[in-house]
DNA sequence: ATGCAAATGAGAACGATTATCATTTGCATC
DNA sequence: GATGCAAATGATAATCGTTCTCATTTGCAT
């Protein structure tokens, strides 16, 4: 574990504890920035640093909760989480590799806002995902 | 069951089986849009149309398969359907009343091809799903 | 160092979905 | 209309991601 930084756990009420400190580390140390419970899981057994699954489950519903994660629910049935870093963005999921971008464009934003309180509604959230094949060489399965 | 349609399923490629029409029909009646595998199956229930569970989930997934029914995957972990009529739009959800409004706005559509293309990934498919709540009259848990 | 509420971890339980497999059905052929 | 058979069904078991339970451990204030 590298730096730990438990003035985000305090800061966001939750005591500092070995595990807590272990996953927030990982996230922090951003070799994978989009990461499942199990990733979480996995990641830190192959590091040597074990914590137990329902653990890893607690502590990334409550990281979310505290602000400190955002949950994503892409297609696959199994949520994912990434650091929180203040500014919203959406994804695109690449079909062939997995791979995940990120991005934010303010036009749709602000339509989207448009048209759901012409509808009638406070928008809360919401999840853009866009499901795309690579054509540029980051993606290992392209044609 | 009113008008059941087997020409659907030909054309589709599934053959007519009584489990399917009974599906397919309680989607055409259009009582309920958008179902979960679980909706369907108490719906018939109710109609007396008993259908196995198993066999809901089945047809489901080969009618979203064939074209006939698109799935969606909001949050709260279930898949759910509805009748495929060709065209395409997104879903605001109420979070108060779970309510589901559709709507489609064909700049957010330019858009997101766009900012995608512009990435390098050819696009697929795509969600966008908005979380709020209601603020008119047709929300039963409205402020 | 002590005490204790809060957190942990192993495993059971859960809800949604899929797989298994013996039985039934649609439907083409006679 | 009867026959045959591959395909479909339904009861149930199994799977998967996630949450719950509860005995044990830990952070931290005293
Ligand atoms: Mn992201
Ligand atoms: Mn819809
Ligand atoms: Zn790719
Ligand atoms: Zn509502």
């Amino acid at each position: 574990m590298d730096t730990p930084q438990p003035e985000h756990l305090k800061s966001a009420g939750l005591k500092s504890t070995l595990p807590r400190l272990k996953v927030l580390d990982l996230f922090q140390r951003g070799q994978e920035r989009h990461m499942s419970a199990e990733d979480v899981y996995k990641q830190l057994l192959a590091d040597g640093e074990s914590v137990g699954l329902a653990t890893v489950y607690r502590v990334l519903t409550q990281f979310a909760q505290a602000g400190l994660l955002v949950r994503h629910n892409f297609e696959g049935g199994k949520s994912v989480f990434e650091l929180n870093e203040g500014t919203h963005h959406d994804h695109i999921v690449c079909l062939q590799c997995g791979h995940v971008e990120e991005f934010y464009d303010s036009a749709i934003e602000t339509r989207q806002k448009k048209v759901v309180s012409d509808l009638g509604f406070a928008i809360q959230d919401h999840s853009l995902h866009i499901y795309a094949d690579c054509t540029k060489t980051k993606c290992p399965n392209r044609r």
